[in-house]
DNA sequence: CTAATTGCAAACAGTTTGCAGGCGT
DNA sequence: ACGCCTGCAAACTGTTTGCAATTAG
């Protein structure tokens, strides 16, 4: 792989994601990073935002039903709570599968997404 | 809301959920329907789940990072596992949610949606 | 017969890709 | 100066919509 320049317009988006200490969508970040590089390209953002998680420094974040979003790698194990008025996503420290599931005969776990809907503290 | 009427192509489309007992996609729906109705039209099969969703007869189940899957509704309470080899999704029974969760002050749950991810029995 | 339903194609939204010019190094 | 990076627009994929023809009741 190519060695990494120092754009204006990456600096502006890794600096959306040690704004905002949440999931952020393309969208989203766009929009943060569209305050100091105005005329930023959507297809900028999605390529940095691909090569960020290609060598590790976001992860990329799928809920249901969601377009996907990105936070920086690195957290401790966690879950989302996903507001169902505002839309926004809240990290939720420690994990919530129960620890003894019995699964049918064969299956193999490697992962597990758990993600809790309902209304956040400004929602209710 | 007009009467609904009686087609091949709703039929074909409501059978493929009685024979297979996962979650479909709209593509494996329409691949399913089109042994009886081989010029059924994506768009056909698209209406036809988005309406049986709105009457109720169908659930959409929605995964961390996959297209959009439906499956029937008045099933009880299940979570779902996603093979990462062969992209099947499974039905698991019972609730894999821990009972004691602990969330910041003023988040109120409502729902939960659990995902394993791993290898099913043929893909091991 | 009458209107709901279908199939096709065009319209859409979100994401990716090709390419010429701009800008780090 | 070299070549990676950006911005624009065109290409793609999955889903929705408009419309004339079809077909159930």
């Amino acid at each position: 792989m190519p060695p990494k320049r120092n754009t204006r317009q990456r600096a502006a988006i890794e600096m959306a994601f040690d704004k905002v200490h949440r999931p952020l969508s393309p969208s989203e970040v766009s929009d943060l990073a569209r305050k100091s590089v105005p005329n930023l390209g959507m297809a900028t953002v999605y390529r940095a935002l691909n090569e960020m998680v290609e060598e590790g420094s976001l992860r990329p974040v799928d809920l249901p039903g969601q377009s996907p979003r990105y936070e920086k790698s690195g957290l401790h194990h966690h879950h989302h709570f996903h507001c169902t008025v505002c839309d926004r996503v809240y990290d939720m420290d420690g994990c919530f599968l129960k620890s003894d599931i019995q699964l049918p005969e064969g299956f193999k776990v490697e992962d597990h997404d758990i993600t809790l809907t309902g209304r956040c503290p400004d929602c209710k």
